[in-house]
Order: C-alpha cells, then structure tokens, then sequence
DNA sequence: CGGTGAACATACCATGGGTATGGAGAGATC
DNA sequence: GATCTCTCCATACCCATGGTATGTTCACCG
C-alpha cells in the first residue's frame, strides 16, 4: 500500500516544478526568484530545498518537464507508421508546432543552454528532440531517401535552422503564415537532398 | 585640441568593456560580477557606474564590441569584390571562423538572446551579422543565382543552423574537420539550391 | 504509545547588483 | 593664479536573493 505521505511528497514535487515552469516561462531563469517559485506552489522554500538542491537542479527539472512532453509526442511519431520520409515530414512539422509552446521554447531551446551549460544541455538533447532528429535523418539516409550526408553535422544544421526558427514564427504577428514559410523552405531543402536517381520517382508532397 | 580628461576617461571605459568581454567570456554573464569586472580594469564600481547604467548596458557594451569586429571582417567581404556567388560562400566562411572566436560565440550567439532578451538581440543582429546573411541571400536571388526563396525566413534557417553548428565546431575535439564538414554540407545546400536552368552554367565550386 | 525519520517551515547568512555621497583634479572664468 | 565648477571616479551603504542551519510536525513502525 503506497503511503499517504508519498503522494502528497510528490504532489509538491510536482507543483514545485510546474511553477518552475511557469514563472521561468515568464519571466525567464534570472528573472524568477525561489520564493515566488515556492510561493506559487504554496510551500517555502524550505520544502524547495528539501526536494532539489538548488536553483539549477530545479531548472533541470523544469527542463525535463517540457522536455519529455515534446518527446513523447515527437517518438510516436518517428517511431511510428509509414515511411522515413512520411515520418520525418511529420515529425518536422510536430517539432515546429512544438517550438509554438513559449515553455519548451524559452525553456528548452534558449535558456537551457546558457543555465545548464551547453555541454549538459547537449547531452540531454541527445537524448531527447535532437536525438529524434539525428535517427530521422539517419532513417532517411540508410533508406537511400536522401544524399549520405554527414549525420552528426548535418542534424545539428537541421536542429539549430529548426529552433532558432521557431522563435521567429512564435514572435512573429502572423505564426501560422511564417510557421508554413519555414516548414515549406525546410521541406524543399529536403526534397533536394533527395535522390532523384534511385528507384522512388514520385516525391510524395507538392 | 581633445582633452586629456576625455582621453583618460575613454580609455577607462574601453578597459572595462575588454574585462568584460574577456570574463563574461570565460564564465558567462551571471556567473561574472561587476567587483571582478572593475577590479580586472583596475577601476572599482564607482567607474563602472558613472560610464554604464547597469549590468545590461555593460553586457551591451560588451556584445557591441565583439559583434562590430565581425561585422567589419564580414561587411568587407560580402560587399567587396567578386560575383554575389563568389561573395557568398567567402561570407560563409568567414562566419564559421568567427564563431570559432569563443567571445563572439558565447556573448554575441549564446548569452545576447537570454540576457539582453530575444527582441533587443534581433534587432542588434539585424543591423550586424544576420543583416548580411540576409543581404547576401537577397543578392544572390536578385542575381538569378538560387531560386526565389522567402528571404527573411530562409536566412533566419540559415543564421540559425550557423550559430548552432558553430558551437559544435568549437566544442568538437578537431575544430578544423567538423567546421570544414559543415561548410561542406551548407554550401552543398546552396549549390542544390542554385538554379541550374539559368544562363550561367558552370558552378565556381567543387 | 514512544521512537524515528521524512517532509516541511523559520530564521539566518553572504554574495552581489544597485545607490548615495564624497572627493580630487582638470579646465573654464575672472 | 585663485576660485569655481563639473566630470570622473572611490567609498560606504542598502537590499534582494540564493543558499544554509536549525526547528517542528506528523505519518508510519515496532
């Protein structure tokens, strides 16, 4: 029988990380102090420090938080039906939705490598959206869909383009409009490192 | 005949924009205090004050001085001689190597947008490097040399990718392979981009 | 039903950004 | 050349905030 005290533990846990992710999603890392982080989850900072161990690894928390959201969405689609090109359209156009959300973005994609330090935030991309984009090109590569290009790199490109972009569609007046410019430019930049001389004939998009 | 008060003055506030370009560089914006700033410039915080706002506005300061020796590299080049095809990949390069400069990349790339908030740095950028990226795509479309792409989202991709695969140059354990890698999977980009039904013929790249 | 430890709250410290004030000395004015 | 002024900078202080040390409560265990 799970104790009583173990869920309300990681209920504050929980809203600690929540709130984490709001205020910073506001008002960014720098901008937000613990106590209005613990004041917004109803605690003190005495239990925020009970839980982590400091600013930072609540950060890192906040960051898995988004984090995973993304990614569950984005492996489902990686990993799922269709070809790697059907699958990697898709995910591309999942990861720019995804850049809408002012959390992952503020979050995830600017501040998390200046707080975390970009060596920990490229380990945990590795791990996380980045990695999906890697294997995606890899998938399309090893599926003679594209060119051999040089993976590792060549992702980066795509996930530096794709991020940094997104900040220009969420900040732009009209996203819809700027969000399709940006997946049409990515798409067609695709479908020209496509092979054209291989047994597929028939691009699948427009 | 120019005072030597202004001189010494200009002199003061030119040390402290160094000392903090050189330890903003080393340890980041939030992990620099203003103490350690002065004390490098060998001035104490009374200085630092009378000649800036506050921390923002030496960040500023700072984020100017290492982005005008860019822009200077850069605007020399893409506005200088040779086809827009020819000045383009120059540019190319020329940026790479500048985001191998470790102030420029982590002031002006990775800390600007998180500290000076994304807005200011967009605009600081548009009037400096990312406004030549921009100008030189613009270039080469109203040359006829690549397809006609939307300019302003292409070279937000474009300035994106560059910024982001530069740090993984930087940070890769042979700078010199991975920067010659990406250059090569850009301009690869940029020649499949290259309308091949127009008058000129021959590309001037291998 | 007393003991124990997790889950917090409270009180405090130290660093560092920002401010208020003082002073020194170069240049202007007479 | 005496004084006056104003820039340029130093010193002393304030206070917000991240971090710590200690106290307190209360569920679970024996």
């Amino acid at each position: 029988m799970r104790s009583r005290r173990l869920d309300y533990s990681e209920s504050t846990r929980s809203a600690l990380v929540d709130s984490a992710v709001e205020l910073i999603t506001k008002r960014g890392y720098a901008g937000t102090s613990l106590d209005e982080i613990a004041k917004r989850a109803r605690v003190t900072k005495g239990a925020l420090y009970h839980h982590f161990s400091g600013k930072q690894a609540l950060f890192e928390a906040a960051f898995d938080s988004v984090e995973s959201l993304v990614y569950d969405r984005l492996d489902k689609i990686m990993n799922g039906d269709g070809t790697p090109w059907e699958r990697a359209l898709a995910g591309l156009n999942a990861f720019i939705r995804a850049c809408l959300d002012p959390a992952y973005q503020r979050i995830a994609i600017h501040e998390a490598p200046v707080v975390m330090g970009w060596e920990r935030w490229r380990e945990a991309e590795e791990r996380c959206s980045f990695g999906l984009v890697r294997s995606g090109l890899q998938s399309l590569i090893d599926a003679g869909e594209v060119e051999p290009v040089p993976v590792e790199v060549t992702a980066r490109l795509l996930f530096g383009a794709l991020s940094s972009a997104a900040t220009e569609i969420a900040s732009s007046p009209d996203p819809k409009k700027v969000g399709a410019e940006i997946e049409d430019v990515i798409v067609r930049m695709l479908v020209r490192l496509r092979r054209t001389d291989g047994e597929e004939a028939t691009p699948s998009i427009g």
